[in-house]
DNA sequence: CGATTGCTTGTAATCGATTACAAAAATAAT
DNA sequence: ATTATTTTTGTAATCGATTACAAGCAATCG
């Protein structure tokens, strides 16, 4: 490469045409004549010709680039969504930059600098607990039209986003359960504050009080969405007096702690209790027992973040804020059996 | 930010001072008088000024981004890796991309057109898999010092790589089974053609022929390290009249695979058979039973990784290319117990 | 046939920071 | 005090593509 570069006054020459028609041959073809075309498409094979990326972005006073905020990329279902935005991507003009907000390295620098240092034109955020402060800076730098929430979103503002209908999913648990005969239900939420946790809490509650279900103040554990937080879960289960039959968690993990736990207090899945678990992560169908859960669409959920970032990109106008909402399915398998009376209440 | 962007000239202005002292008083602040200093630093946070980036890296020539090539996001096992890339360039200069190689929209793109569409300054690939056209692409346009592997790597080229030692941990699984008392240890392979799934085998095979250790064509199974593939190991394993008392899996997820589809054949681990996994994921612990595995530092690779990149792209000098191994250790759960042999043999 | 419209093209300014070169100022050496 | 040396500064060219503006040319119209 350091060959000297070749530029657009190279094919200019070439092609026996001026700069502008090259770059006009580039971006928009149908703006010069078929000879120039031609004569420009040869000049380019001939030279070996690349467009400098640097030098179009400062001209365009744009970046090429957006930026995903990943709460977390360890973990594989946001990874999956990042695959969906990437997919999208990977079509257009546009590269992508990859943050982790874990990453107590990348939290001191304002997220509002990015768009100023003109390093991306766009942002998709998987998290929704970014600072009211940084929420502020946005709309202060009039950004806030280039951002958009995928999977998780802030509530103190009206930012487009896509997401899955939590509480939908909490209610098709439910009923699940509640047709396999079940009645006492308890459920392990997410992290207290996150707004998954809260919609599906609230779906659950609602779908309850529909079905008429009994409740119990101590059928609603504080969980954390880690494998770790059902793992406890299943102590505080197994020291219960009225103890439940089937568990609703408020994700895989989750379940898959609180099974693990479960067996180890000698409880067994799901002879003793059912489990519902929520995302359909790909080992949840490998546990033992397989595990009945909520199916997220997970790529489609980055695809259609992405084309939301992209049109609101494209059209500088002022649409009308969107809010998506994918549909999830139930997947049922071995983890949730029909409620048997043994021991009679 | 539609605000007319403030320039390098406003606050040379401001300042009381030239554009070229105001960028030296960025760049190479002892260059430059106290006094300047702080005058040019005073006018930056007068007038809100933001470095521009395209600009900068127009006239230095150069992209600011590193391009990381992950063969499957989906998959924690890499995405935490990345972490530990991110973290690195997180405290520098560098955006990181990050392009997905099992996507097929991606795939016929040349990578080496990032590097000379100036898209990118330097990459890192996951994915040891690359085709001998593109590393070729890669050295006809000397960018062949900007890149290194982690993880795996390619044996076509002798690019620098960070990778843990493959051969060793499954010398650590071998003699871990055979101090057990494990005779007839079973081998569940990676995809051929993988160099994770020949050193792993490589590894293996040595251990077994220095312990003495009888052999079995049938012994060693052709995987993939998917979870289904494991499964659908199960299935030979039951069929096996000689059948093995342990097996060592290429991957966690192998080896999850391979519980999970052992139990529904009626076979107990690790009462039956013990198992082995290799990289140690999160769920590794919360499996059923907890999985004995080889812990691999993934963050420790990305970081390494990403450091050696920086080395690399700082010291333009051809430094003597480098192949840095992390060592791995073997962390012992529930999935393997010492051999009783139940039935003589 | 002259005027109007539409299409294609070229010239040159522009985006914003960096840096080669040279001049000026400050310091050290004789 | 004068020269040599070092440090600090400014001017202007430069990176490479885009595009406003104007001009050239052909086609269309009255």
């Amino acid at each position: 490469m350091d060959r000297k570069a070749v530029t657009v006054q190279d094919v200019a020459r070439v092609a026996g045409v001026s700069t502008a028609t090259v770059s006009r041959a580039l971006s928009d073809p149908n703006k010069v004549s078929e000879d120039a075309r031609t004569a420009v498409r040869n000049a380019i094979s001939a030279t070996g010709y690349r467009l400098n990326k640097a030098a179009r972005n400062l001209r365009k006073q744009q970046a090429g680039a957006v930026l995903i905020l990943v709460p977390n990329l360890g973990n594989p279902f946001f990874s999956q969504i990042l695959q969906g935005i990437s997919a999208v991507f990977s079509e257009t003009e546009f590269s992508i930059l990859v943050s982790d907000t874990s990453d107590p390295s990348e939290r001191d620098l304002n997220l509002v600098d990015y768009f100023l240092d003109r390093r991306i034109d766009g942002l998709i955020s998987l998290d929704g607990a970014l600072s009211i402060s940084e929420l502020e800076l946005f709309k202060h730098h009039s950004v806030d039209d280039r951002i958009v929430f995928a999977c998780e979103w802030s509530p103190l503002v009206d930012f487009p986003s896509v997401r899955s209908n939590n509480a939908m999913g909490a209610k098709l648990a439910i009923q699940h359960l509640y047709d396999l005969g079940h009645r006492k239900i308890a459920h392990i939420t997410g992290p207290e504050g996150n707004v998954l946790t809260r919609e599906r809490r609230e779906g659950m509650l609602q779908a309850r009080q529909k079905l008429n279900l009994p409740t119990c103040v101590e059928w609603i554990i504080r969980g954390d969405f880690s494998l770790n937080s059902g793992f406890l879960a299943a102590q505080e289960i197994a020291g219960m007096v009225d103890r439940p039959t089937a568990v609703f968690c408020a994700s895989d993990m989750v379940a898959i702690g609180l099974i693990s736990g479960l067996k180890r207090e000698g409880i067994s899945v799901p002879n003793d209790i059912s489990v519902v678990g929520f995302d359909d992560i790909e080992i949840a169908e490998f546990c033992d027992p397989p595990l009945t859960t909520i199916k997220q669409n997970r790529v489609g959920l980055g695809r259609a973040a992405a084309e939301q970032l992209l049109a609101q990109m494209g059209a500088r106008a002022g649409k009308p804020d969107k809010i998506l909402q994918l549909d999830v399915q139930i997947q049922t398998r071995e983890s949730t059996v029909a409620f048997a009376p043994s021991t009679v209440d």
